[in-house]
DNA sequence: CTGAAAGCGCTTACAG
DNA sequence: CTGAAAGCGCTTACAG
């Protein structure tokens, strides 16, 4: 074996010692795979010897400041920074003179002494608890563009849904790193809340409280449920399971709220004994939940998932036990991530204006920063019901 | 209608016009499903009058600096310095003192200003060129927590795989506003990257190419490819098709010389007219090309996707045309996403460690970042294979 | 073990 | 229209 040996060679040792081994097979934990390259030898990353092809760059450079810009085009720093900054009274002779050196020396500002000086950092964060859900991924994607519309970078921190880690990061951030947060709470209560928000400008978004002291953006989650709930009692169904039901003022308690009441409205009661509770919003524990409601309701004829990879889930243990969807039982999700649109069948879902969702955020927290003394305000963004083949046959 | 009116007017308002409205018909852009809530009258984001309910905060307070600490302390502002950072050399009554003082006026360093001095900013950043996509999504968030690790901030950036963005993005991030960057490159050329090397450290993940000058952190693209063509092959299938295959030396070129290698090896030979491009490796495309597929070569009996994504759209277009996987086409992906647990069936796929390779890309960014003269290093980092429903009807 | 000085690269506030 | 001074809040390099 020639493991370890230079990159090139390294292709030729690792294939041959794998692809034609053929499979071997290796039960992950979820037991349900197999694997093969699992019995690769050295199991830690191959590091190629250093190449010797082209010498490596040496050393980044000493930085080119204004000073030397000035120096450059003959006139003083402080009328390079004026024409850097595109502040007026400079004459257009200087100004071309300045940027024919700025150009000549490649001189870019250095942020951080700018933000020292200017007393503010140029960085906005968003605080979510888990980046690799899609919907938050989304969120960031947009939170990231909207955020760079207003001149200001973007940083990105998960919490990982973790009471402490979320105080944490957001005490982390409090050093002068960022101009201020826009934040997704999951499990942070409302009174850590309010004492960050007095030490910096806090936004916060979706669906787990709105702190009436301060900027909130959101869809209206308790018309949003009525509205999917509605739907599907419109088209008959009438033993409705819930998936994701939360105790609380919580996404999940606004959303159970929207169940009852349009069921209310019909005169009928939502059966609180078929709104089944999850430790976490996502594609295994949709499926687990769906597993315990076949077994102890049976009956059942729609499930309204409360997210959809809870539905995604849910999905796959009825095909697992022969249910047809929408023929037996009809679906239904909240977010209308990508994947809702290749499903089998294609998935129902609230569909949230998530770019609207990140722009307000950002306009809103930017306008704190500028101003702290601004009253708050409280956004709702649109929805749209987005109705696919789960629960309705006659769409694909 | 009381549109505009305070926030818990407008929940009621907000549903009253929309839940009880019933089903419109909308059909969206892709044409496949309809929306309901479209038609609520005023689109715009609702924003609450200011809630008199508490007075916001003052503003945000003048920041505690070393000043303040040192004059509470009663000692010179180094000391307090030296304290803070957990230089050695201080008395540990000094200590003690100070850091009473620092609980008591809740001091926290101006990174900005320690950042200014040291000449380095303590932020890294990563490029992807589209943060929700999954296997981007979960990069990203394993990369945030290695650099956290290290200490340092992490700037995720978007790139929208557009190759003015990509230099222009990276041109933005030299203005001291990073250390370094981790980038997955997708458009941009050998000749930009190296010119961009010179200016900043670089590494490269991903396998667009490797870069003789710099690090590199990657799968070994060819053997994986490999390898998941030896699997379909070896389950006696012969008429194999391909999504994602691309010229050059990127990610489909590289995986498309890994079938073509399994093929060889049997004596077999791959079929380039089976081979086809995309533009995006998406769900989206994944169901276009397979549409093209099964109308131009309906004798295929496997296709070997370059990415789960376009395995995900593959499946629904086979599922969508009465097509039988594996029983009549096997499927295979690249990424082993999540998503993949839950296709219907399950999908087979290549799966990267990508925590290791997030690991290795921050470990090889700090070490250039502290010291840029190191010879560059090429990680090669492991993968499986796993094996699931979509290539063997053994499997679940 | 502790402190006074200088300076990171800019912008702000003021003077001409 | 242009510039000299001061200072953002720290760390570095030096002196005691």
């Amino acid at each position: 074996m020639r493991f370890g040996s230079v990159s090139v060679d390294n292709v030729d040792v690792f294939v041959r010692s794998v692809a034609p081994m053929g499979v071997v097979p290796d039960m992950d934990a979820a037991g349900d795979d197999e694997r093969v390259n699992d019995a690769v030898p050295d199991r830690e990353p191959e590091r190629s010897r250093p190449t010797q092809v082209s010498a490596p760059p040496k050393g980044f450079g000493k930085a080119v400041t204004l000073l030397d810009v000035a120096a450059h085009a003959g006139v003083s720093f402080k009328t390079v920074s004026r024409v850097v900054n595109g502040e007026p009274n400079v004459r257009p002779e200087t100004t071309a003179k300045v940027l024919v050196a700025v150009d000549a020396l490649q001189y870019r500002p250095n942020q951080v002494a700018r933000n020292l000086r200017r007393r503010r950092s140029g960085f906005l964060a968003l605080l979510v608890p888990h980046l690799n859900q899609p919907y938050f991924a989304a969120l960031a994607s947009w939170v990231s563009h909207a955020a760079k519309a207003y001149g200001r970078t973007l940083i990105i921190e998960e919490t990982s849904a973790d009471p402490e880690q979320e105080a944490e990061v957001l005490d982390a951030l409090a050093s002068r790193l960022v101009d201020g947060v826009i934040f997704s709470p999951l499990v942070t209560t409302r009174d850590v809340l309010r004492s960050r928000m007095m030490a910096m400008p806090i936004v916060t978004v979706g669906e787990h409280f709105e702190p009436e002291e301060g900027d909130h953006v959101a869809i209206d989650n308790v018309g949003a449920a009525d509205a999917v709930t509605e739907h599907v009692l419109a088209s008959g169904r009438r033993r409705i399971a819930v998936i994701g039901r939360e105790p609380g003022e919580g996404t999940g308690g606004q959303r159970w709220a929207g169940v009852i009441r349009a069921h209310d409205r019909r005169g009928l009661t939502a059966d609180p004994d078929l709104a089944v509770p999850v430790t976490y919003y996502g594609r295994a524990e949709g499926a687990e939940a769906m597993g315990h409601l076949l077994s102890r309701a049976p009956e059942i004829d729609a499930v309204i998932c409360f997210s959809d990879l809870l539905a995604v889930g849910a999905l796959r243990t009825l095909r697992e036990h022969g249910v047809s969807v929408p023929g037996d039982v009809a679906v239904s999700g909240f977010d209308d991530i990508e994947e809702t649109r290749f499903t089998a069948p294609r998935l129902t879902t609230v569909s949230p204006d998530i770019e609207r969702l990140a722009t307000e955020a950002v306009r809103l927290l930017v306008r704190r920063v500028e101003n702290p003394q601004v009253p708050p305000q409280h956004v709702r963004v649109p929805f749209t019901l987005a109705i696919r083949g789960s629960t309705d046959a006659a769409q694909p």
